[in-house]
RNA sequence: GCCCCGGUGGUCUAGCGGUCUAUGAUCCCGGCCUGUCGAGCCGGGUGCUCGGGUUCGAAUCCCGACCGGGGCGCCA
């Protein structure tokens, strides 16, 4: 019995004579007249199979016409080789084309030369062929494994909320619309007004790993129009304290399994995240304008902190040892309506952004679940209250204190591994120009 | 949306008014070669994004469109 997702893993030099069928991708002919070598290409590696001329000329007239990156599976007898990578080579005695390829590729995987993101991502397939580029996405499962199991762990449930909704979620980000049935839907941007409808149920800790959709035309390294985003929602905080404690205790964790299990990938991909020291940094919005001040940068009070000083922020605090760290206490006016305000100072909010390495991971805080205050943050925001009638009306009937987060995937990985532009952490990036593939 | 830069064989590049029937690599095709592993050697093949304009002459200069890369704004 051939089994065709047989790894050449598991063969190895002690398995001399025995005879073996392997499959995978041809990445390179080496035809040096009488023998022709092989180089076959499975998920994690390559082996060599070897032709021999001598004995029989129509298997190596067909091996030395195979077109690369051609899907082959090679019967023949294992043979222990010091000289082969592997330690042993499969010598071939009939090779079968499952799926022949078009010459020439249009992009290469195995050539010499390199080829624009552009020309890339029109021919993702080919351009995932390579190591350097599965390894983003092997990491980028281990960091999603790590965080359900670390959040799991500690009563959180894994949910999914709505992506088609009925009107635009939380105002602000451009909403993309659709067709429903004769009427308008929109695309979810945030999962933030029914994660936070789940507090009042006692389905009151709450994550999901989802999709959201942006309409911005932001042409960035960094912005998407579709996006993966790991939220958090937990209820019963005493303060936005407990919301930073789950989340740096998760994002170190995943930090950690990515390094402990993505070794060779790691390796592939030249990266070495360093793990942080827990409790991270909270750098206070005002502690924030000074070190900006001292740096020279001009910013007035209550003035949202731009690209700029995100960097320069980020390259102060990576200088104190803190390549993640807490953004908090931003200015109620720059946060949303549904974000707490300080008592003590209500010009300030209970909220914060998690910054790594200049960017910014997450934003979050401590949400307002007093119905009446709740209201007039909409009002003062000079959002009609009543459009957000089955949100509001959760808050009238018991609702827990709570806070939570939301928690780009994509950029997490991309600053990880520290990759050139966020699309490189997606397989099939969405921006303002890319629909297909 | 704004600013800067760019679009040359399948891919990545050199060229930036005539010397370009366009450079090199890779790739593809053919030939030689029994131990390659960036295989080697020989021969051949494919190209100036599109539309206007300037000029005796445009890959080269100008304008526009489309597309791409980066920055800003906005945000995850």
């Amino acid at each position: 019995m051939v089994s065709l997702s047989r790894s050449f893993r598991d063969v190895g030099p002690s398995d001399h004579g025995k005879p073996a069928t392997l499959g995978g991708w041809v990445e390179d002919v080496r035809n040096l007249g009488g023998i022709a070598f092989l180089i076959i290409r499975q998920r994690d590696g390559t082996f060599q199979a070897t032709v021999k001329k001598k004995g029989n000329e129509p298997l190596f007239e067909a091996a030395a016409k195979l077109v690369r990156e051609s899907v082959v599976a090679v019967h023949g007898t294992v043979q222990p080789n010091a000289q082969v990578r592997n330690g042993w080579e499969l010598l071939a005695a009939s090779i079968a084309v499952l799926s022949a390829a078009d010459a020439p590729l249009p992009l290469p995987v195995a050539d010499k030369v390199g080829a624009e993101m552009d020309t890339r991502f029109d021919n993702r397939f080919l351009d995932l062929r390579k190591p350097e580029r599965r390894a983003i996405f092997r990491v980028r499962s281990v960091v999603l494994a790590a965080l359900r199991e670390r959040l799991a762990s500690q009563g959180f449930l894994e949910v999914h909320t709505p992506k088609l909704a009925g009107a635009g979620a939380e105002g602000g980000a451009t909403l993309f619309e659709t067709a429903y049935f004769g009427r308008k839907a929109y695309l979810s941007q945030s999962p933030q007004l029914y994660k936070q409808i789940l507090m009042s149920t006692g389905l009151d800790r709450v994550m999901e790993f989802a999709p959201a959709f942006r309409a911005e035309p932001s042409d960035t390294v960094r912005h998407v129009t579709e996006f993966t985003s790991f939220d958090g929602e937990m209820a019963w905080i005493e303060s936005q304290e407990d919301v930073f404690r789950v989340l740096e205790d998760a994002v170190a964790h995943a930090i950690e399994r990515v390094r402990s299990e993505a070794k060779p990938e790691l390796e592939i991909l030249h990266a070495d995240p360093a793990v942080p020291q827990l409790p991270l940094r909270r750098l206070p919005y005002d502690e924030a304008l000074e070190i900006l001040r001292n740096r020279g940068k001009h910013v007035r009070d209550r003035d949202d902190i731009d690209t700029e000083g995100e960097k320069v922020l980020g390259a102060a605090m990576g200088q104190e040892g803190h390549a993640l760290y807490f953004l908090t206490e931003y200015p109620a006016a720059i946060k949303p309506f549904y974000i707490m305000a300080k008592p003590d100072d209500p010009e300030a909010s209970f909220s914060f952004d998690l910054e790594y390495k200049g960017d910014e991971m997450a934003s979050g805080g401590q949400r307002e679940h007093r119905y009446d205050v709740l209201v007039a943050n909409l009002k003062a925001k000079g959002i009609d209250p009543a459009g957000f009638e089955f949100y509001l009306k959760a808050f009238r009937y018991g609702m827990p204190p709570h806070g939570g987060w939301g928690f780009g995937i994509d950029r997490f990985v991309q600053k990880l591994l520290d990759l050139p532009n966020v699309r490189e952490a997606i397989l099939f990036p969405r921006d303002r120009t890319r629909l297909v593939p």
